[in-house]
RNA sequence: CGGGGCGUAGCGCAGCUUGGUAGCGCACUUGCUUUGGGAGCAAGGGGUCGGGGGUUCGAAUCCCUCCGCCCCGACCA
């Protein structure tokens, strides 16, 4: 018997952890903070990985793996960035049994571990751009912890990359992030705005950080992947000197750039409805799966004809799965697989036997329709990419519908302060701090879609200097 | 770190007020019948009642103490 999931309108957080936990996902780790993914789950990451690495290759990345943990000196280099870390780190005080001359960190990030090795690497301007991704864990020790979206030990990628101009680096953080968004929005089915951060908000020890936030269903805001441009800090803090063809030694401009297995929550929470995951055939472990209405003197006939099904989609290259469990009725496995997220389910029984046809039933949408045999490959290749699209198109369509214009905070009290806010800022580090005190709303980012400033600022309304996208976030 | 909730079989819970053989549903095992939207019957297996201490003839239940987890808020991918 399947356990009921809450209804999202119920209660948001707990459809939340009913979907990640009954849909096999993940579960929770003996220690606090800490989850295990679990084969379903970890697929998913996979999928994203995959469709990362071939992006990052592509562009001129090579992937790398640098050490757990971070000697203290080297964490406390750059003084913004270990002010900005330092509350979230975790450390390692004893080794052999014995207490260690030097505390060591668990990378909550590896700018510094990657600096220090950069500068052993780099002589000359051939020697640039040095471009590098790592997958690896991180650990930040956080006080609220939730499932994928904030986790004590999370899953990510780092690439951290030295480029021998300024120029040269700001292109790289801006290409990475469009990397970001192509994988975002074309395999997970997430639109996203485009941003940059505010000062208050940027990664600690950045010049600029771009962003892309996502909305989710509750309309709180997710920062799904950031890019940054690091300028000459860490260069500097690190000694990442090269000798330019000029003569002249000089300092590198670095970047880097992330994102998590944070991914997956925004992909629940975007697309997932009261019957659980909605996954998007692209990133989905399994595309389709087929389920036999095996009866009475039929059974062995439907079966085999299940099985010419399944193994005619496979030779067409989807993932395909044949749920050909008897001690489960056919009611009980189409609850199941919606639960799971499948895309697209197959249901063959003896009526289609006898006609050569097979039902499809689609999880983005709950419609079937009964379609010829002959053909089915193309058939299905066809619906498989509708889905894609009509999970994106139906994100999309809530995007706008939950992204409001507004003047003041009056307006964006009337909306509950969900969705995304669009307005206008003084650029007063006040007035963020002030949003915030007074709404619980961030300033997410300031949108790079070109369109300019049209009024004054929604807290203080004294002139405005830049366009804000602004919201609750998680 | 504040506020709330909860620890009893794999999961969800009852039992605690008023101490007296540890129960229910689901899951699991076996058999038979079933199968086009969460199958039925029958017979089974499974427990340091979160840990420690105390009161008592006797503690899941009363007292003390520690631990852990979840949710909601303030900070963070």
């Amino acid at each position: 018997m399947l356990k009921e999931i809450t209804p999202k309108s119920v209660d948001y957080s707990q459809w939340y952890v009913d979907v990640i936990t009954k849909a096999d996902l993940v579960d929770y780790a003996p220690v606090k903070g800490f989850m295990v993914i679990k084969p379903y789950g970890y697929r998913i990451w996979e999928f994203i990985q995959d469709a990362m690495n071939v992006r990052f290759r592509a562009t001129g990345h090579e992937n790398a793996y640098f050490p757990l943990l971070i000697p203290e000196n080297l964490l406390i280099r750059e003084a913004e960035h270990v002010q900005g870390f330092s509350p979230e780190v975790a450390w390692v005080t004893e080794g052999g049994g014995e207490r260690l001359p030097e505390r060591l960190a668990i990378r909550p990030t590896s700018e510094t571990i990657v600096g220090a090795m950069y500068s052993k690497w780099i002589h000359s301007y051939r020697d640039l751009p040095v471009l590098m991704n790592q997958w690896s864990n991180v650990v930040r020790w956080e006080k609220a912890t939730r499932p994928f979206l904030r986790t004590t030990e999370f899953l990510w990628q780092e690439g951290h990359t030295v480029h021998r101009t300024q120029a040269e680096a700001e292109a790289e953080t801006s290409q990475q992030l469009e990397i970001y968004r192509d994988v975002i929005e074309g395999e997970l089915a997430i639109p996203v705005v485009v941003g940059q951060k505010s000062a208050g908000e940027r990664f600690a020890g950045a010049l600029n950080t771009l962003t892309l936030e996502a909305l989710m269903g509750d309309g709180r805001a997710l920062q799904i992947a950031t890019s940054h441009f690091l300028g000459q800090n860490f260069a500097q803090a690190f000694n990442i000197q090269f000798l330019d063809d000029d003569g002249a030694l000089k300092y590198g401009w670095t970047t880097s750039w992330g994102t998590s297995t944070r991914m997956i929550g925004g992909l629940i929470m975007v697309h997932g409805d009261d019957k659980g995951l909605r996954l998007p055939p692209k990133v989905a472990p399994i595309q389709v799966v087929v389920v036999p209405i095996a009866r009475g003197n039929d059974a062995t006939a439907v079966l085999s004809y299940a099985r010419k099904i399944l193994g005619s989609l496979q030779s067409a290259g989807l993932r395909v799965q044949l749920d050909s469990r008897d001690e489960y009725t056919p009611g009980y496995k189409y609850n199941d697989w919606e639960m799971r997220g499948v895309p697209l389910r197959i249901e063959v029984g003896p009526r289609d036997l006898k006609s050569q046809a097979v039902v499809l039933a689609r999880r983005d949408t709950g419609e079937k329709q009964t379609v010829n045999r002959d053909g089915l490959d193309l058939t299905v290749l066809k619906v498989l990419e509708s889905i894609q699209n009509t999970l994106f198109d139906q994100a999309k369509a809530y995007l706008q519908d939950h992204w409001q214009r507004i003047d003041n905070l009056a307006q964006a009290e009337e909306y509950g302060y969900r969705g995304f806010f669009d307005g206008d800022w003084c650029g007063a580090e006040a007035c963020a701090q002030d949003l915030q005190s007074q709404t619980g709303m961030t300033i997410r980012c300031l949108p790079l879609d070109g369109q300019a400033v049209g009024g004054d600022c929604v807290v203080c309304s004294q002139p405005g200097s830049a366009r804000i996208v602004f919201g609750r976030a998680y």
